[in-house]
RNA sequence: GCGGCUGUAGCUCAGAGGGAGAGCACCACCUUGACACGGUGGGGGCCACAGGUUCGAUUCCUGUCAGCCGCACCA
């Protein structure tokens, strides 16, 4: 074994281990419980960043976890389809490649192509995903246009058709000029930016004078059919019925009352442009007026804006505005700062646009799954966002699915050319399904890819039919995301559950945030400071990654990346590799571990099996409760700072100088806490943990199979851990005398250990061969009582004055000063407990073991303190 | 406007109704028979501010200030 672990050398055939057992396969053992998970698929498209690998490790360990504590696991993985995405990307190769537009090959070609993309780029992130050393069921792997899930897909389509909750609509929906298509309310980000708000002159038609309105996007004016004031605003009540003369035009529109309008912004007067603004287009609607469109799918001006046709939006605004102004219509400029829509995926501003597109009804949808929300049905970790789910599912809006794409699931619609009637149907019709006719053509537009996400947990089991899967693994237990997509996707698959399987796709709904970087920022392309995981892991190993992820988790927070936290992870995963060499390297060929109770364990063994039973339980709980952070940080602290920095030091004692006996106790305690370690540390650091089980002496199959300990505690457990407290404060003060005195490490020392008592005697006689190795002593010299050596430096714990002496070394008077400060700080916590207690309320009304533990301390700090104030007077005599 | 989060050591962040924690950084010492990716010792914090609840608040509640994030509106 190297001195030193280097992951590059196992991490391949560690995993090729698990996968060639079939040890991540559902379904190995149905007589256990079955626990499932269904990973959120990354687009197929993609590469590995930092919040999949945050995500992964996450529900990798809670898999893990799971499989170990005797469950039948099924954690099933996929790629999603990522229709404009993907789209893009193969479009840019076709230009960048062969300088050809999709629409010079042709749909039916271009989809070929996509698939093709697919075949040969789509296992880059699964095979991703493998080296972080995810245990996901790669037998059930799917991909949203998979036959099968295209199939759920049509299936729900139609329902969802035939019971009047899809329809086909002309509404205002929010377009993107770029991607050209539509995009739902939730692909919109809006963002404060800086823009101008102008004041357009309107004449009025009959000659008094004009309606002077506000608008930032004078642009959209040839698309005004109205000014609009509000009903009881008393400056321009005289106005409605009136009309206006739309400037750089010949038209004229009328004024019109409507409660939409805040008479306190602007002017008070809205112009009115139903095809290019919400709110515009509901006051269209309420009032019945036409929505002519000044702007088309490109985000040019269209003929409406008769000597602006074909200009951009950008140049049709600048040029209106300096029209508007020369002919003395523009009244004012003013600098505001207003949130504009921009397409989350290319970031283009979004135009509202009145297009006919496929919408789902949601609020029949919205309601059962508002109610699974508050009956507890669903369950969110942290809690805090079922009231930003509910929230949202209150407010929610009908659901745009149209896009005008091709990559994607066709929508199943026919329309007929003889009668316009629309047929939807599960299986290609021939003919219209209301005349018959044979003159029918199918939409073109495909769904939004969250669809068929939407329909992920059960899609993946084969429903609508009725799959061994489904029945067994259906709902999902846990549900693993980032906060980003609690509307996206984890509201949708609720509904969509609900609506088809009349249950809660999973139970818990675990959410955790994003990875920033180093300097609290998001992680971009644009700001060039996004970290490849896959670098990460290349240097540093995947445990190292997955453990700094895993430990950098905060309940629903958000994380940031650095790289010397990586660091620090890499050098723990390295201690427990030594911890475990050293451990392998004190075990003769053969051992065979004897059971512990049968053992004459003494106080260290005693306390280290409490405190590792006490890990296991905290561990197991913060895991239940799906905190991370908490959990890999007991570890931590475990490993570290108890089992490699404490029990390893006083094990060799027995396993150096020790008899047989005392060498098979040690051994058979080292085995059983390392064997234990390994296995908690497994669901965060899988990869060095098989490795190094797989050299115990007890290893059999896999340690990925193994059982999840459970918490053994030995006899008199507590009060070692009470006792081995004072011992180790004792090897700490004496320690700290060595480094005060600049004693030379390798030096030997003597110590005298003066106890107060029999008990306290008892204590150091058990244990004083480990003291006297950990403070560098030749010898220590055990008393009841009596006075300290000549020239020694002392140090009080509970029931005891160790003392040290160092001849020519102590200064006396800086040892009295040393004392002095120890005697200050003891008269302080006696005070403070005697204040504690001399308060009635206190001992009243705090609980028995609290005062009970307070007078526990006064006695324990007032004994001490009489001997530091002993030993200054014998000092200064 | 509505909702939420955060404020703790120089930095990054845990924490919990009964004596302030970790890592990094810093200082000193150390190749001690697992590990220098290590060991030992050490310095460093009115736990943002003000009230309240409580025997007891850094922890719970309210408010203030500061930073951040959602959602809605913004002609």
């Amino acid at each position: 074994m190297p001195s030193a672990y280097h992951p590059e050398q196992i991490e391949q055939d560690v995993y090729a281990l698990w996968q060639s057992g079939g040890y991540f396969r559902a379904g190995r053992d149905t007589s256990k419980p079955p626990f499932s998970i269904v990973l959120p698929p990354p687009n197929v498209t993609g590469s590995l960043h930092l919040g999949h690998a945050w995500n992964n490790t996450l529900q990798d360990i809670i898999i893990r976890f799971k499989r170990m504590s005797g469950y039948d696991v099924l954690w099933l993985p996929g790629t999603d389809h990522a229709g404009i995405a993907t789209q893009t990307r193969v479009e840019k190769t076709l230009r960048e490649e062969e300088g050809i537009t999709r629409h010079q090959l042709g749909r039916e070609k271009f989809v070929e192509r996509v698939w093709a993309w697919k075949q040969r780029y789509g296992g880059v992130i699964t095979d991703q995903i493998r080296r972080l050393g995810a245990s996901c069921d790669w037998s059930r792997e799917r991909f949203t246009m998979d036959e099968g899930l295209s199939r759920t897909v049509r299936e729900v389509f139609v329902r969802l058709y035939e019971k009047g909750l899809i329809y086909r609509g002309n509404r205002i929906i929010n377009w993107c000029p770029r991607c050209e298509t539509a995009l739902s309310d939730i692909e919109v980000e809006h963002r404060e930016v800086a823009g101008t708000l102008y004041r357009v002159r309107y004449p009025r038609t009959d000659g008094q004078g004009d309606v002077v309105v506000a608008t930032t996007r004078p642009e959209t004016m040839f698309g005004d059919v109205a000014v609009a004031v509000h009903p009881a605003d008393a400056r321009y009540q005289a106005l409605v019925g009136k009309t206006v003369r739309l400037p750089l035009t010949d038209r004229e529109i009328p004024v019109i009352a409507d409660e939409y309008v805040d008479p306190e912004f602007g002017t008070g007067c809205v112009k009115i442009t139903p095809a290019h603004d919400p709110n515009d287009f509901e006051v269209g609607m309420r009032h019945q007026l036409d929505m002519p469109q000044c702007i088309d799918s490109e985000g040019r001006m269209t003929a409406l804006a008769g000597a602006y046709q074909g200009l951009t939006r950008e140049e049709a605004r600048h040029r209106v505005v300096e029209d508007l102004e020369r002919q003395g219509y523009l009244v004012q400029r003013e600098e505001i700062t207003h949130a504009v829509g921009h397409c989350s995926r290319c970031d283009t501003v979004v135009e509202p646009l009145l297009s006919l597109q496929w919408f789902v009804r949601m609020q029949p949808l919205a309601e059962p799954a508002l109610a699974a929300a508050r009956d507890g049905r669903l369950r969110f970790v942290p809690e805090r966002f079922t009231k930003v789910f509910e929230h949202w599912l209150e407010n929610v809006k009908d659901w745009c699915i149209s896009r005008q794409l091709w990559w994607g699931h066709r929508i199943p619609a026919w329309y007929c050319d003889a009668c316009g009637e629309i047929t939807v149907a599960r299986t290609d019709p021939d003919r219209c399904a209301h005349c018959g006719s044979d003159r029918i053509h199918q939409e073109e537009d495909v769904l939004d890819t969250w669809f068929s996400s939407a329909l992920w947990p059960f899609s993946t089991m084969g429903w609508p039919e009725q799959t061994p899967d489904l029945a067994r693994y259906y709902p999902t237990n846990t549900l693993v995301t980032g906060y980003d997509i609690l509307f996206f996707w984890v509201a949708r698959m609720v509904f969509m559950a609900l609506e088809f399987t009349g249950e809660v796709p999973f139970r818990d709904v675990v959410l955790h945030g994003l990875v920033r970087a180093a300097d609290g920022r998001k992680m971009s392309k644009s700001l060039g400071n996004g970290v490849d995981p896959l670098d990460v892991i290349d240097k540093y190993g995947a445990d190292a990654l997955r453990f700094t992820l895993a430990t950098g988790t905060t309940p629903g927070g958000d994380q940031r990346f650095q790289w010397e936290r990586v660091e620090h992870a890499r050098h723990f995963i390295n201690k427990i590799w030594n911890a475990s060499r050293f451990v392998l390297m004190n075990l003769p060929e053969g051992f065979e571990p004897q059971p512990l109770e049968t053992l004459p364990l003494d106080l260290a063994d005693q306390w280290i099996l409490q405190r590792f039973a006490e890990t296991v339980a905290r561990v197991t709980e913060h895991l239940e409760r799906y905190d991370f952070g908490e959990a890999g940080r007991a570890l931590y602290d475990f490993a570290w700072d108890e089992f490699c920095d404490w029990y390893i030091e006083f094990a060799k004692h027995p396993l150096y100088h020790g008899d047989d006996q005392a060498k098979i106790r040690a051994r058979t305690v080292l085995l059983t806490v390392l064997d234990g370690l390994l296995r908690l540390l497994h669901p965060f650091i899988p990869f060095v943990t098989e490795r190094l089980w797989q050299y115990l002496p007890v290893a059999r199959e896999v340690l990925a199979v193994q059982a999840w300990p459970k918490p053994t505690y030995p006899a008199n457990g507590e009060a070692a851990v009470t006792r081995m407290r004072v011992v180790m404060e004792a090897v700490q003060r004496v320690r700290n005398i060595r480094a005060e005195y600049g004693v030379a490490p390798g030096k030997a020392i003597t110590c005298t250990l003066r106890c107060d008592d029999e008990t306290s005697l008892a204590l150091f006689r058990e244990t004083q061969d480990y003291i006297r190795r950990l403070i560098g002593a030749e010898r220590i010299d055990l008393k009841l009582g009596g006075e300290a050596p000549a020239k020694a430096v002392s140090a009080v714990v509970s029931g005891a004055t160790l003392d040290v002496p160092l001849a020519d070394l102590v200064d006396l008077a800086a040892e009295v000063e040393r004392l002095r400060k120890e005697e200050q700080r003891l008269v302080q916590e006696v005070e403070r407990c005697q204040k504690k207690l001399a308060n009635e309320q206190f001992v009243s009304k705090a609980p028995a073991h609290i005062v009970e533990a307070e007078r526990a301390k006064l006695t324990d700090y007032e004994q001490r303190l009489a001997a530091v104030q002993e030993r200054i007077r014998a000092l200064e005599a």
